[in-house]
DNA sequence: AATAACTTGCTGGCCAGCAAGCAAGCCTAC
DNA sequence: GTAGGCTTGCTTGCTGGCCAGCAAGTTATT
């Protein structure tokens, strides 16, 4: 068998390797319970490897985050584009851009799983990441798109939160809440049912939201 | 100075004392960041008592965790009863029902993180735990309201995990997600008007998705 | 072309620090 | 005085950071 699979010197492969094995290993067990040696392991370079390159634990988590956020915002933009240079209806480019945003969280778990860790240990490094920025360039495109101005794109704002929050929680709760309230999410035709409904449920909000004028304060009818 | 707060020994107010910091300590900063030192100081107890009261960390997580699931169980039990108790229209009891829950969690930040940190880490103990049961019958009790048979009751389970969804989310990321795409979540009329925005889409929805019947496939637009 | 001087990628031993768990013992209420 | 509540001393295991060293290049000099 062939034994013999790259053992030349490659910095760049070396730093690529273990950024790869820090992202899957931090996002799976989190920063505390991933150790050095197990980055380094799974990387296939030695104990004290990641320190050579990285300077200190911290630093590679930080420089983990920093590649995940950049592809992050690579692919908003690219799908932006995408969905300005088409000429559809609204309310299918908006459908369109809830079942790609789905199927891009879909296909990252890594990515999901370390925001979700940063949110709950207090998001310290993302504020100064330059991650706002793609959530930003999300929010005009929607405004734009719903032909809100600027005073209403307040609302526009809510919705793309209730957007990203219909889409991120399956992700992470597909072995907890969902199944809890009765919803498979074990193959990915569950996945695509889920995301027909959310999908749906979006239109159907839009529907509503758009129809009931500037402010939507007198939905309401409870206590 | 009053130096002597309270000596006296009385072992269920220090297993509770306990389980307090415990259940804030773990919430706040997870179980491996959590030392049982801390715990003992911040229950105002020794380095030693909490394993001497638990037997060992992961027992003393396992206790903080069935208390915080008892109490969920028991809160939705009473709103459910509540809500049968009532005669409003359908719409208002789920309404009022969003609502509820939304400040339920709000109110209850611990349980919120206790739970996301558990579907990070795999969920295992969740598995066990008797909390499916909070989310049969909050599913029993939608179906039910909304009129729907067991064929649809599929629906209402999305339905039901989409509201959870929503109200779970900007608990979690209140300060990055959400900040992120231009969405205030500091003080409390910022959690109303996301409350107001929440219960809105869900009405919005809901009367979408009974207007199109038994299945909701042909809601889909896109590729 | 050959060799010496130097750089760079990578390793593995060492150490300080901290956490969990155990066990022996102290203190208080009965 | 004794049982149970509670503390404290200690062991053991592990982690991250530091560092000395080595080998595989690379550049300069002849």
């Amino acid at each position: 068998m062939a034994e013999r699979v790259e053992k030349e010197r490659n910095a760049a492969r070396s730093r690529a390797a273990i950024l790869d094995a820090a992202e899957r290993l931090f996002a799976e067990r989190g920063y505390d319970a991933t150790s050095l040696t197990e980055v380094g392991t799974a990387a296939g370079v030695s104990r004290g490897t990641p320190g050579y390159f990285f300077g200190s634990k911290a630093e590679l988590y930080r420089a983990v985050l920093d590649r995940a956020f950049a592809e992050v915002r690579d692919a908003v933009r690219a799908g932006r584009a995408r969905a300005l240079a088409s000429n559809q209806a609204p309310e299918a480019i908006l459908a369109g851009a809830v079942s790609d945003y789905f199927d891009f969280l879909t296909a990252r778990p890594n990515f999901v799983r370390l925001i979700e860790r940063e949110a709950l240990s207090g998001a310290g490094l993302l504020e100064g990441v330059s991650h706002l920025s793609a959530g930003q360039e999300a929010l005009a495109a929607i405004s734009a798109e719903l032909g809100l101005d600027d005073a209403e794109s307040g609302d526009a704002a809510q919705l793309l939160l209730s957007i990203i929050s219909l889409c991120w929680f399956p992700l992470i709760h597909a072995r907890t809440v969902a199944p809890a309230v009765g919803v498979e999410l074990e193959r990915s035709a569950d996945f695509e049912r889920r995301k027909r409904h959310v999908v749906s449920l979006v239109l159907y909000g839009i529907a509503g939201l758009t129809r009931t004028a500037p402010t939507l304060a007198e939905a309401e009818s409870h206590d």
